[in-house]
DNA sequence: CAGTGGTCTAGACCACTGG
DNA sequence: CAGTGGTCTAGACCACTGC
């Protein structure tokens, strides 16, 4: 690997930085190397649930110690962009078959465990092609008009209905996702769309605020006209950091909170 | 250091784990020297926005490489209990002075950067002596009708109220807060914590709802009698995980929300 | 220039997994 | 038992800070 400010007989095969810059930022060797394990993420040389190589095997691959391999690791694993299995192996993570059958989902009962009032009830109430509008094409880095994909469903838990989301997806890289689709797939929806789209959601900024229930979400949650509701925004981003999905989500906080840890 | 599955000549001066119990679980040696330097945070060796010693002294004093001792130190600068600066040494954690002027506040302006809005305006609208209710006393550990300190106050940014806020203390740790302290003093609340009472804040729990504004908490915010708010909830915990704070905050979010990452 | 944290290496050994 | 990740060390050198 090249080091930026110290030229080496030893290269990897892609070069980072070609060093045009005045104020060249250092970058040490690992930066650059989990840069270069990040492309091979990117490109699905490796997918959600397989493992990578070993540390030995990437380190001779890069013509760089075990130790340089596995700082660049331990910062994509803390990222929970891949999940390391002592005497096995580092995998890629997936939103299948992970622990937390929601890990994006922080509304938890009141009481109990999460995930203890057995699995949600999933409703699908639309799912169409639509038009972006302004403020979703922003959202998902669009034009306003482009095509996309709209869904609409209910998640109850225990029988009540809980929260109602509204989801927004760019058309194109999701081509073939309908209702049925997504109504038959059992387990979490962003595991659908990395088995059946290829697409992996790896981080996500959610906006919350208190709205009351109008416009016929008081229906479908099946609560008084007004009542409030947790309104949450969430935009999720795939490995490139591209915004691949828009969800507007409302809670009720009847039952349920939603819960977070600062530190 | 005594690494527990091998007996060493070289032990420290502290004995982490007797071996007495049969599934002696494997502690690696960094996080014993972690809990170590854990034990010396508690006990203020080094007290908030001082410098601890350097690498190579603590590896010294506790007969360990320096690697060792650096593995312990990044994992608290990851929980945020201490802070490297390159070429300057590593630092106790401080709430005041931090770039960020509140770190568990997530509340952000819609528009603009978190801070823009200028210095926020506190108005504290009470503080008193009381006993725990039954639910405060379950969120600070303590007994029913054990003493605590209460304290109200209203936040608003650019002239408009828009957090409010109920806290509850241990009375024992805040001997001798009074509303003039709390309104004198300029900086986040948990700075002075720190400083007048030698309690600092390392982690929080916060459970979100949306409720209306009833109780009086309507005036206090000026908005309409059944408008949708935030309520936050929030335990906040020391080094030793003993909570010491309970708060109940309400904010509007008809101009700010609540902002979250997950990854 | 000395002192600090940050990077990189090479090698030894340990803990865990599965055949 | 071989292969994986996990720990620990010792040493060299780099980048940043402040005197």
């Amino acid at each position: 690997m090249a080091q930026i400010p110290v030229p080496s007989t030893e290269n990897a095969s892609t070069s980072i930085d070609s060093g045009t810059s005045m104020t060249a930022a250092f970058s040490p060797l690992y930066l650059q190397i989990k840069g270069l394990i990040l492309n091979s993420l990117r490109l699905s040389e490796w997918k959600p649930g397989e493992a990578i190589p070993s540390e030995i095997e990437l380190a001779t691959r890069f013509h760089v110690s075990q130790g340089t391999v596995r700082k660049a690791i331990d910062e994509l694993a803390a990222e929970n962009l891949l999940v390391r299995r002592q005497g096995k192996g580092t995998f890629v993570a997936t939103h299948a078959a992970q622990h937390v059958q929601f890990r994006f989902l922080k509304l938890v009962p009141d009481s109990g465990t999460p995930g203890s009032e057995g699995p949600a009830q999933r409703d699908i109430v639309a799912c169409r092609r639509a038009r972006a509008s302004a403020d979703v094409a922003r959202a998902l880095a669009l034009r306003t008009g482009d095509a996309v994909l709209q869904a609409r469903r209910v998640l109850s838990f225990a029988g009540t209905p809980t929260i109602l989301e509204d989801i927004w997806l760019p058309a194109a890289p999701f081509k073939g996702l309908t209702a049925e689709r997504l109504a038959n797939y059992h387990g979490p929806t962003y595991a659908l769309f990395e088995t059946e789209f290829n697409v992996r959601m790896v981080r996500a900024e959610e906006k919350i605020r208190a709205e009351p229930a109008t416009d016929g979400r008081e229906i479908l949650l099946k609560v008084a006209h007004g009542t409030p509701l947790l309104s949450v925004e969430r935009i999720a981003y795939t490995y490139k950091d591209i915004p691949m999905e828009l969800r507007r989500g409302y809670y009720r906080t009847d039952t349920h909170h939603y819960h977070n840890t600062l530190s």
